[in-house]
DNA sequence: CGACTCCTTGACTTGTCTCAACCTAAGTGG
DNA sequence: CCACTTAGGTTGAGACAAGTCAAGGAGTCG
């Protein structure tokens, strides 16, 4: 798992397009399991780079998506709609995220940008040719593939047996972790949070309102602060004790990124 | 995805145990995938084979699991338990699937065996030594991880966004599929289901209670028939209906192993 | 035979949803 | 520049789905 901040500091510098979707595919500032002859044939595929806006779809639910992209920044996110028009949010995906890899003909949920993203493509048939030619790469594309397979478990576990406090704060603690948030001197930290509160809810498969209502309640609480997409934590501890979710950080587990705040805690 | 009723027909025979496991990650009765330097490749791999019975552990949550195995046979199940002794039933896997995969050090949930398995192991060490010098193999192991993710975001669905009766249903109807259940002359197919209604709950998000009387509410309504773990489904359109999933069906998506009874309809 | 697990049913409680109203901030267009 | 619209957030009251607690039944095992 990789943090956005890290993510960050992997795509900027003035290296070609390739070597920046290798770098974060490798979550690697130097490639260093990719030999010459291997960064030749990542530099020779045809990737195409596309600066989206916010609220764009990627692909829909149920279509055959041609691509597999790589997200280089931004947030977007996963969704199922069923017929009924209840909407689900499945994940955000995060900069080094894989979109479009799939064993199936038709991708089961749709993906949409939430801020403006840059996202590096190629047709999938391309995709599989290279990473077929490079060992490391397709264990990596497994790897990255088993990160959004855990944090699915992980929100099934959220939805089945938590409450929604212990939802609502859970999900501030895990962003915290994978924005890669650092605490400042005062304990606390903050971080943007680039969505709506009906997007929590539909992460979380709560209601509006309630969402709104927990959000007060951890704000009455002492919990964090928020002024509007920002989020400002002041008692890390009591939210995890809240999200049930101390045992992690106890047990030296990681909760995503496992650089940000929970390996150091 | 493959149903137990394929997959039972790759394990069986006189092969030996290595090519066994390979025609099952490949899905394929002739490993057409796999040139024959590669085939000695995998045969040449300290597969070890180990007969389980039903209700073991095969690692812990928060293990650090230091093999990475193949389901041959039977039904084993992910799980997470909270620290307050809550469960959730994550996925049940079933044989051709992955144990023990995973790129954090850590497994942030636990597999038990729920039916008596068979299943074959590699020290992680060597399975990755295996992939990386057999690219095609490590494009199928990304492959049968993606699947896992798209069920789970399935159940994501499931528990955020559905209610009890249509998470029954739902449930119903997928194993009907992913066993490879074929419906009969009269439209009714029966397939065994070896849980217990406990399970089921903890899979669902809900109380064992609340399971009880869905479950007789769908016999009720003529859409079951269950004798011990034996389930006939009498009426699958109802019963998709109340699962709210007509539209897979119609729009011809996968279910699940796509090979079941919902490629047909 | 008891002891156990699993299932079933009933009565009551509660967490969350739904509906509805209202507020605020940020456009938008005349 | 101001009225209007719209999206997002907030708060309250009532409804209901699902949980909890409790008791009993059915089957199985030693």
């Amino acid at each position: 798992m990789i943090s956005v901040r890290e993510a960050n500091s992997l795509v900027t510098g003035n290296d070609s397009l390739p070597v920046r979707v290798a770098r974060i595919l490798f979550r690697s500032r130097t490639i260093r399991n990719l030999g010459e002859s291997d960064q030749r044939l990542v530099a020779q595929a045809q990737w195409s780079c596309r600066a989206l806006d916010g609220d764009v779809t990627i692909f829909d639910q149920g279509e055959d998506c041609q691509n597999v992209s790589v997200l280089l920044s931004g947030w977007s996110l996963r969704q199922q709609t069923l017929p009924d028009g209840k909407r689900q949010i499945l994940d955000f995906v995060l900069p080094g995220s894989l979109l479009g890899f799939r064993s199936s003909e038709f991708c089961t949920y749709g993906i949409e940008t939430v801020t403006p993203c840059i996202i590096a493509s190629l047709p999938a048939r391309q995709f599989y040719a290279l990473i077929s030619r490079i060992p490391a790469l397709a264990i990596r594309v497994a790897e990255i593939v088993s990160e959004s397979e855990v944090r699915a478990y992980d929100y099934v576990t959220n939805l089945g047996r938590r409450s929604a406090r212990e939802r609502v704060a859970g999900f501030i603690a895990q962003m915290v972790d994978r924005t890669g948030t650092i605490a400042g001197a005062s304990g606390h930290c903050s971080f943007e949070l680039p969505i709506t509160q009906v997007a929590i809810a539909d992460a979380l498969g709560l209601s509006n309102e309630h969402v709104c209502r927990t959000l007060s309640k951890l704000t009455a609480d002492g919990r964090i602060r928020m002024q509007g997409h920002r989020v400002t934590v002041l008692d890390i501890k009591g939210l995890l004790s809240d999200a049930c979710m101390e045992f992690r950080v106890a047990r030296g587990l990681q909760m995503g990124s496992g650089d940000g705040l929970f390996v150091a805690a």
